[in-house]
DNA sequence: CAGAATCCAACCGGATACTG
DNA sequence: CAGTATCCGGTTGGATTCTG
C-alpha cells in the first residue's frame, strides 16, 4: 500500500508502486471479511464454542458456511479444533492468541458501524 | 452481536438473542470489505484524485470495478464526487469526514496484516 | 477523460440428504 | 454430534467494446 503518484514538469501523471493485490488492508479483508467469519470470532472470543452451538449463534448461516470458515480459521491459525473423547463425538473450538488479537480489529469495525450518521438506508 | 449461550439445570443449551444478519461488524464489513474497497479509501486519505489515476494507483482492479466502488463509497457518504468543468472533463473523488473515520478501522485492519506470524501462505 | 453496457466464466452460498 | 457431498441458482468480477 506504498503507492505514489507522481507528475513530470508536463504535467504527466504516472504511478509508482502500485496497490497490488497482495496489499495488507485487503489481506487483511479477506481473512477477516469473509462471510460469518467475524461473528464466528467474535463468538469465540469467551469460551470455547462446539460446533452446533456456533451453528445456532450465529443465526442465518449453514452449518456448511460455519464448517467452511471455521477451516478458513484454523488454516490462518486463529481458532483451534479441539477433539473431546465422549460420546457422541463433541468439538471445541478455541480462539488462540493470534485470533484473539484479530478481535481488536473487529471491535474497532464494530464501533465504527455503530456509531454511524445513520444514512446507511443503501 | 449479543446472542447468549444458555443451559439448565439438565443440561441442556439454548441460544437467546441469535446474531442475526444486520449485526455490527457484517454491517461494517459490507460497506468495508468489498474487494477493493479498503484500497480506493485508503489512497483518497490524502490530496482528491481523479478516476484513472485511481484506477493505476489501485492495481488489478477494472475500472468496472473502480466506477462500482466508487458509486457504493458516495452511496454511504464516504466519499464525495467532484465534477471539474475542464476539457475534458475530469472528476475528482474527495474523501468525507465520515470516510476519514473509516480509515482508522482500515489502519487497524493494516496494521494487524502487517505483524502478523508468517503462517499465512494458506 | 470518465465512465456505461454487455458478455460470460468462476465462485459463492443456501438447501437438502447422507455418514461415522 | 459434527460434519461431508451434491445440486444449483444467484452473484461477482474480469475483458472488451462503446460513448459524450
Amino acid at each position: 500500500m506504498d503507492a505514489q503518484l507522481t507528475e513530470d514538469k508536463q504535467g504527466r501523471r504516472a504511478v509508482t508502486n502500485p496497490c497490488l493485490a497482495p496489499c495488507p488492508i485487503e489481506q487483511g479483508m479477506r481473512i477477516l471479511g469473509g462471510k460469518w467469519t467475524g461473528s464466528i470470532l467474535w463468538h469465540l472470543q469467551g469460551e470455547p464454542v462446539r460446533f452446533n452451538d456456533l451453528s445456532r449463534l450465529v443465526g442465518g448461516a449453514s452449518k456448511k458456511m460455519i464448517a467452511e470458515r471455521l477451516r478458513h480459521l484454523e488454516a490462518h491459525g486463529l481458532i483451534t479444533r479441539r477433539v473431546l473423547s465422549t460420546a457422541p463425538v463433541s468439538v471445541e473450538y478455541v480462539i488462540t492468541p493470534h485470533g484473539r488479537s484479530a478481535l481488536g480489529v473487529l471491535d474497532a469495525m464494530r464501533r465504527w458501524a455503530d456509531e454511524r450518521p445513520a444514512l446507511d438506508n443503501a
